[in-house]
DNA sequence: CTTTAGAAACATG
DNA sequence: CATGTTTCTAAAG
């Protein structure tokens, strides 16, 4: 998987996106409708939603400030298609995301990636992968900010005491998820 | 419009 | 209640 990251961290950040054109449309998925979104470098967005796809809609534009957005179901559905194929067809291998955030979030969000499919973590584990063994609630906190819901597998971080944690699109979906690959590892 | 300071908010422990 | 980071708001340059 090749990776893309961009800092939001300086002034670069307004300069760096005015000219980034992004291409999303909303899919129904195994887990519920979402949203995804890809720019010339990558998937850069995908995020679960119920039923109001303007809340996602206004996280996207959110997250990518001075891009500007053209809708294209037609392109995305191939995405999408790709994304959630079962794990025996994946070829997540050639499948390039465009990550944007702050040097700590691109920091929790590239550990996640390392997480496999099957395995807990909790948010004070993930803190100390990352050598910031107190900032576990900064953790959650941008663990709660990741850009692109499954393929970074934030529903896999749960609290240290066992319980299953929160999910910014539902517990109920982040319980489904971990059922999901616990079926098949 | 840009910068700054401070408070409030967080998917925690 | 402390923690680290981010976001929001208001005020000022």
């Amino acid at each position: 998987m090749l990776i893309t990251t961009e800092t939001t961290a300086k002034q670069q950040l307004k300069i760096s996106t005015e000219l980034i054109q992004i291409t999303y449309g909303s899919h129904p998925t195994p887990f519920g409708p979402a949203l995804i979104a890809f720019t010339a470098k990558g998937l850069c967005h995908l995020d679960f939603f119920d039923d109001d796809s303007i809340r996602a809609l206004t996280q996207l534009h959110k997250n990518w400030p001075h891009a500007t957005f053209y809708q294209d179901q037609g392109a995305t559905t191939t995405l999408t298609q790709r994304v959630f194929a079962p794990p025996s067809q994946q070829d997540s291998q050639s499948l390039r995301l465009h990550l944007r955030g702050t040097d700590f979030q691109l920091k929790v969000w590239l550990r996640l990636l390392n997480i496999p499919p099957g395995h807990l973590i909790s948010y004070q584990e993930l803190a100390q992968l990352i050598d910031q063994p107190s900032a576990a609630r900064a953790v959650g906190g941008a663990v709660g900010r990741n850009p692109i819901c499954y393929l970074i597998p934030c529903h896999r971080v749960v609290r240290s005491d066992g319980s299953i944690g929160g999910y910014r699109s539902g517990v109920a979906r982040k319980k489904a998820l971990l059922a999901s690959e616990a079926n098949h590892p």
